[in-house]
DNA sequence: ATTAAATATTTATATATTTGCATTTGTAAT
DNA sequence: ATTACAAATGCAAATATATAAATATTTAAT
């Protein structure tokens, strides 16, 4: 048993930055769609949600820069794809979490 | 095969804020402390994360509002413990993704 | 080279979060 | 009842985040 957990203030702020992105009711929605490695783009998500597409993209941009999400363009659009799909799964887990209240 | 969530809003938001609750360098600190049952009070957390008392009676309680911990005064002392104890896996589990950047 | 569609960026405003100090409340001991 | 320790709360300043409107960029088609 390894015990590598040292608590390296770098990752902690990485994590917390992970977090911080899937936090927000919208972005969580996002990934909800993304689950089984669908990809979609950014018009797509932002039917899906009903939100604004300058918003739908800063919250897609947030996704990916905190490695979240990947993406990748074709064409004129540009899918944008879960980076882990264990990720859709801490949703989930959480999810479970607020059920027992 | 049960297609259970057809995204509900307030799941989602009441999920957002589980999740907002954790997504903090600090307070993710302290749910690594917390990890396996352990039970911690004001006090000791505030020493061993060298922050001020008021600011970690402050992350607890919102860990605590939020359904991500539970506390228990004894005395003077009041013990914090993990709700879920599943919670501490989320955060290996999203460190574990941070790693392969 | 124009035009149109998809996405990204800039900007401004509104709102929320973090932090520490000072204070207050709760509990136990003398 | 006074004192002492532990924890919680109110407050204010600094900082960060969310949203949308307007604009800019990128790509493809004509």
């Amino acid at each position: 048993m390894i015990k590598i957990q040292e608590i390296d203030p770098d990752r902690l702020e990485m994590a917390a930055n992970m977090l911080k992105a899937i936090a927000h009711p919208m972005r969580i929605a996002i990934l909800k769609h993304l689950e089984g490695g669908k990809k979609l783009t950014v018009t797509q998500i932002h039917e899906l949600l009903g939100i604004e597409q300058s918003t739908t993209s800063h919250h897609l941009g947030i996704l990916k820069d905190k490695g979240v999400l990947c993406s990748r363009r074709e064409g004129k659009n540009t899918f944008y794809y879960l980076k882990h799909d264990v990720l859709s799964q801490v949703v989930d887990c959480l999810e479970r979490c607020t059920c027992g209240e």
